[in-house]
DNA sequence: CAGTCACCTTGATTTAAATCAAGTATAGCA
DNA sequence: TGCTATACTTGATTTAAATCAAGGTGACTG
């Protein structure tokens, strides 16, 4: 029993990533499965934050990135100015913070869009981690790599395409990250209100909320504030002329 | 004399890092004077494209990423469309295609923007190795969140800021790049188009050239062709209203 | 249960930059 | 040395989306 106790106060918050559904969309997915504890070590789970409320902002000092367990955040980068543009939306096993590997403070400010847990990886364990697990740094260059890949496509996406394009590029996005956690890809609920949408594809307010009753008057989406359902998904693909991020 | 013929058969093309004036920008930075035997075990050097030759494509296998040793590189994404998005340009020192680490193919297209001549490192090998040195691995880490954030502040510009601020930006980059290769920062030549320059930058080429010439009538710079002079940085650092990117 | 606030929608007008349409330099090449 | 192609500039017109302005909707709150 004095065991008991002891190993709850050693690893309160110790992860599962053993039982975790989402460890094939995760960390996880690189490791052998007696590499995991090694994994679990350094992570820490299960912390919880409120609608709005802030994982990290651009005065933080990095210590951690941040592995979505279940609700979603938001990423953004906030200027002197005080003008935000919003860089990003993470859903359950998707990696917030890999612009901020070693920054002294992070390069964005992170929000929670709805309650949200996070499993937390300190950035230094991790680093050492990956020095011993090939496979693991593997999966880090290669999610690093990916983000650059995003973030390239969201710049091409707000230098080249209308609004209309942008918005059906956006949808189909989502649909096919709700898919790959086994929810329907079709009829889903936006985490995220119209303004945070407007941001992050360089559009207004007004404009977002156009093209959505566009679609809504086409038959393409049905949408009832943030209900929405893709109604016929090759239309939203016509729309986006961009065919690379079809399949994506 | 048989030795010195040997070893300038095995390793022909073996760089010198120890040597290299740029090895404080590239990835040598992070490294131990007794590692950097190992870095140059790996690195091929020398490799020179002339001008508008494509150090590689969207169809090439990823086998490694390549440092600027001297010249220019620009990187873009072309579309099944043909049509293309300037996604970065490269200056001495700087790491090529680390938005294809652990991809099958290479993420973008890479073109010589002048004669230029590039350090290879394939990216198993430099997996390997920083495996084995956690000062290059961080330094990797480092880089690569480097360049999300760069992708970020681009797509911030593109969302928020006006033609001018775009411009501006773009010289104040470019300037201070020049700087730091110890190279005048206000009197240099763009190594690319006004078109790659309207293109990276999400606008039409004629507007680039309005652009130019109005700073030019207002007196911040002079241009003629390729050749620019900076005559206000001040003037150009009140043009973008982000002063996150002053000190860049 | 009314009141407030945040979020969303719709319409009218304005605007920055694209597009269209000529030119004019510049550089590479025969 | 001139020729052609490419790069760049300038002006006139159009346009997609921003801005301005006003309501509507829904959710939480005292």
């Amino acid at each position: 029993m004095a065991q008991a106790i002891r190993l709850h106060q050693v690893s309160p918050l110790k992860a599962s990533c053993h039982q975790c559904s989402l460890s094939n969309l995760c960390l996880p997915l690189a490791i052998e499965e007696n590499d995991l504890d090694r994994l679990e070590d350094i992570v820490q789970q299960g912390k919880i934050y409120n609608r709005g409320e802030h994982i990290f902002d651009q005065s933080t000092p990095v210590r951690s990135c941040f592995a979505v367990k279940s609700g979603s955040i938001k990423t953004s980068i906030i200027t002197e100015g005080g003008e935000e543009q919003v860089t990003g939306f993470f859903m359950p096993g998707e990696l917030v913070g890999l612009d901020s590997m070693s920054s002294e403070n992070y390069a964005c400010t992170a929000k929670a869009l709805e309650r949200t847990s996070v499993c937390e990886f300190p950035v230094d364990r991790l680093e050492e981690l990956t020095g011993k697990l090939p496979e693991l740094q593997h999966h880090m260059y290669h999610l690093m790599s990916q983000e650059i890949q995003n973030s390239h496509q969201l710049a091409m996406l707000l230098s080249k395409n209308t609004a209309e394009e942008r918005i059906a590029a956006l949808l189909l996005s989502l649909s096919s990250r709700f898919r790959r956690r086994r929810m329907s890809a079709t009829n889903f609920s936006l985490p995220m209100a119209r303004n945070d949408i407007a941001n992050f594809l360089g559009l207004a307010v007004e404009t977002v909320s156009r093209v959505f009753t566009r679609f809504q008057n086409q038959g393409i989406i049905r949408a009832r504030g943030r209900e929405v359902e893709l109604l016929d998904v090759e239309a939203l693909q016509m729309v986006t002329r961009d065919f690379a991020r079809q399949g994506q």
